[in-house]
RNA sequence: GCGCCCGUAGCUCAGCAGGAUAGAGCGAGCGCCUCCUAAGCGCUAGGUCGGAGGUUCGAAUCCUCCCGGGCGCACCA
């Protein structure tokens, strides 16, 4: 797939240079409005306009005359005071005939950090947010050519691993029948806040709790957290998201990282230890320098008891990721379900090229951005504007189900398990009435219900607050994933029944063919031709909504050009068409799937065949 | 109180590094399977882009204020 708009930029960048104009540093060109004539247009004598001291239509005309002869271009058009460009059919079809293709990656890496679920009970649909938000970043990213590095974070010291565990222990049952482990330990775990709820209970129990934080501290009871986390990760993995390594929380600890940190932050002026005041004792950071207007800028690394906050082991784990620190080791975990490998942080470990990130993303809710903040105070803090300003948050608003908050105490949750066996069930029902004869339905199920969730939780911009409800986001039709997956598997039939024939799809195009092309080729062209810019700025603004939107574009498009009728009869059969401009359709057929396909593959959404 | 985010069609949302008559889906009405998958397509109806100022040749988009909603401002995790 090659590029429209850079040689138009480069042709208008030569004119200005012969009216003896400074061109601009970046040269806008959109495709014009439908009803406008020409495909492509630029503003540009707009914004000439008052340093020229000409009105904008006279310096479109000069434009125009000035332009270097271009290939494919017909007609530069002066519109008013816009410049448009009418391309030759065969020219811009001829762009879009080849699939697009992942850049090669360059630059520094990218550690994109995602999920980092507590390891104390099964994920919830505001969980599944951070997943298909997180790794459809990841494959954007690193389809645009960063390097790029997923870890999960497991929190395996923190409270709430702590009461699943003593929970486990204290009412001695096992799983129930076919109860996944993660579901289990919740259980458990909601039963032990009805009985901390008890009168007295909580006084009785706490020093039970704290003995096994500090096990967990310890890394005593790594294996039961393994088990609750294998459990999880079944999970995202039937979702499909997939990391590189688990940074548990522990080995941070272990290794001496936080106390690196802390004695890296005591070097500056800005941590520092209260002799009087409400902070007498504990280790505060003054971040009034880096984060002004609070009203008290101290916060808390080491509390006055000795134990060490939350955000001091973030700051840690934030000095790593970026090569600030080093010491952890690691060890081989698992093979995921694609064989991509997984690694862990261990105390028996190597030292592995994990961290030493020059950009680090963080994806979660939008109620951590605070804390965010002060990961990047700390860096500044070192010195490190550099670092500080490649660290970027990507907040995510909270999700609702069916209007209201999500909340584990009043029951008001849905699994994120639960939720795939709905979807899958009712896709299930669908392939079954819809295609009947379907050589897999079993599959086609899994895809559809698993694409029409993930797409579900990624095609609306993240800082819009979502209410979840049933009927929509397992929507089987419109702005929906099965919808995209609808298309691409359109598309696939025309390319099985066109290889059954003898034809191939994939074959270089016959002298002339690209001359055949007519309006409805160009329309689609157009649309095919959007995808590297959409995937290019998803990346750079670090959401993959606005590939979700292009992707429903390009799938509108063609859904249209293959409904695309003339007094009643198809107007653009593919395998009935005259020799030569069939073997351009079926072309724009294969890059039409290649292009939904890898689409749909960003965005972890599967691309059934057959469905 | 201070700070951040959101407010676009009846509902759910795109568009917001300023550009051409504001776009989808759902819902409503009408139409299209003797044609490569109708999970689709076409047409119709539906909008003072929360409000008021400002900047600009041009504002849904940028700035200010106001209104409405969400969230954050713990030695909690």
């Amino acid at each position: 797939m090659q590029d429209v708009k850079a040689p138009l930029r480069e042709a208008l960048k030569t004119a200005l240079e012969r009216l003896g104009v400074e061109p601009p540093a970046t040269i806008p060109v959109e495709p014009a409005p439908k009803g406008k004539p020409g495909d492509y247009g630029t503003p540009l004598p707009f914004q000439l306009a008052r340093r020229l001291k000409k009105p904008p239509p006279e310096i479109a005309r000069a434009l125009a005359e000035a332009l270097p002869p271009l290939p494919g271009l017909a007609e530069a058009l002066p519109v008013g005071g816009f410049l448009n460009f009418r391309l030759e059919p065969g020219y811009l079809v001829g762009l879009a005939t080849e699939p697009p293709a992942p850049r090669p990656p360059s630059g520094g890496k990218v550690l994109l950090e995602h999920t980092s679920v507590n390891p104390n009970k099964e994920l919830h649909i505001g969980h599944l947010r951070n997943v298909a938000l997180g790794d459809a970043m990841a494959r954007i990213l690193a389809y645009a050519g960063r390097v790029v590095e997923v870890a999960n974070y497991i929190d395996d010291t923190g409270r709430q691993a702590a009461e699943s565990l003593f929970a486990i222990a204290r009412y001695r049952e096992a799983p129930g029948e076919g109860e996944k482990y993660d579901h289990f330990a919740g259980r458990l775990y909601v039963r032990l806040h009805r009985e901390l709820g008890e009168e007295g209970k909580k006084e009785v129990l706490e020093p039970e709790i704290r003995e096994v934080l500090r096990r967990l501290e310890a890394g005593e009871l790594r294996a039961e957290v393994e088990r609750i986390l294998t459990a999880q990760l079944a999970t995202m993995w039937r979702l499909g998201a997939e990391y590189d390594v688990l940074l548990w929380e522990s080995d941070i600890v272990r290794e001496g990282l936080l106390e690196k940190a802390l004695a890296l932050l005591k070097t500056t002026p800005y941590v520092l230890e209260p002799e009087e005041g409400k902070y007498r004792g504990a280790l505060v950071f003054d971040t009034s320098k880096f984060i002004p207007g609070l009203e008290d800028p101290y916060l808390v690394l080491v509390r006055s008891d000795g134990t060490a906050t939350y955000t001091a082991k973030d700051i840690a784990l934030q000095f790593w990721k970026m090569g600030l620190l080093s010491g952890l080791k690691f060890r081989p975990y698992t093979a995921q379900p694609s064989g991509r490998p997984l690694f862990t942080s261990h105390p028996q470990g190597e030292p592995m090229p994990f961290g030493g990130a020059s950009e680090t993303i963080n994806v979660i809710d939008v109620r951590q951005s605070y804390p965010q903040e002060v990961l990047k105070a700390a860096l500044r803090a070192l010195g490190r504007d550099d670092l500080a300003a490649g660290h970027h948050h990507l907040a995510y608003e909270t999700v609702l189900l069916e209007g209201r908050p999500l909340s584990g105490r009043k029951g008001h949750v849905v699994s994120v398990d639960a939720l795939v066996q709905e979807a899958v069930a009712r896709a299930r029902a669908i392939v079954a009435e819809k295609n009947p004869d379907h050589p897999d339905p079993e599959l086609a199920a899994e895809q559809v219900g698993i694409g029409a969730i993930r797409f579900a939780m990624v095609k609306a911009e993240p800082r819009r607050q979502i209410d979840f409800r049933w009927d929509q986001a397992l929507s089987f039709e419109g702005d929906a994933g099965p919808y995209l997956q609808y298309a691409h598997a359109r598309a696939a039939s025309i390319l099985r029944k066109a290889r059954e024939k003898g034809l191939d799809p994939e074959a270089p195009l016959p002298e002339g063919a690209v001359g055949t092309a007519g309006g409805y080729e160009v329309a689609l062209a157009k649309v095919l031709l959007g995808f590297p810019e959409a995937v290019e700025k998803s990346a750079v603004e670090r959401t993959p909504h606005l590939l979700a939107a292009h992707l429903l574009d390009l799938a509108a498009a063609w859904n249209a050009y293959y409904n695309a009728k003339e007094d009643g009869q198809p107007a653009t059969p593919v395998l009935a068409a005259p020799e030569g401009l069939r073997e351009l359709r079926l072309r724009l057929v294969w890059v039409v799937k290649e292009t939904l396909r890898q689409g749909l593959a960003l965005l972890g959404v599967p691309a059934p065949e057959v469905m």
